[in-house]
DNA sequence: ATGTGACTTTAAGTCCGTA
DNA sequence: ATACGGACTTAAAGTCACA
């Protein structure tokens, strides 16, 4: 059987990494959102993996947090740190 | 001076680096499209960095690829290669 | 096999508030 | 400081005909 990816897995690693990165930080989602130009409701969503954000927002918010998109993307993220 | 990344840096690695790796693989955007469930012509247009592609859909276009999607966020993939 | 413009539908993204 | 909801505006998703 070959094992199939789930539909929102990419969304789900990127929502987790954000939110983990961010507290690493210890910046706020406010300071968050205004670093990178977005508003604070959507970054909440955005971290619990409700919104299907773009690829644009993902390298806004990446930069706002001083760390490399792919970085977010790696769904083994935690042990490279 | 801080080097400010550009606005649209990441759309644009994501389109390079599908389009190489697409081609790598001797795929079309044809066949590409309908692996991903994506639609020809938007498969065209992601490829030319002008769609604000979506987490979900890049996550379909990098299991249709076959590849990791933080391969396809590496600005250094060809060397990777 | 791919690029492009025009188009409609859907969801992204904002802003207000509450707890 | 964050989650969540409603109402709203903008942009992404998705399709098509043609170059």
């Amino acid at each position: 059987m070959e094992k199939v990816s789930k539909p929102h897995a990419a969304r789900m690693v990127f929502a987790k990494n954000l939110r983990q990165v961010r507290r690493l930080k210890e910046v706020s989602q406010e300071a968050l959102a205004l670093q990178a130009g977005l508003s604070r409701t959507y970054v909440s969503e955005v971290e619990r993996g409700e919104r299907n954000v773009s690829i644009d927002n993902m390298g806004l918010l990446a930069d706002a947090l001083g760390v490399k998109l792919k970085e977010l993307l790696d769904p083994e993220m935690l042990k490279t740190l």
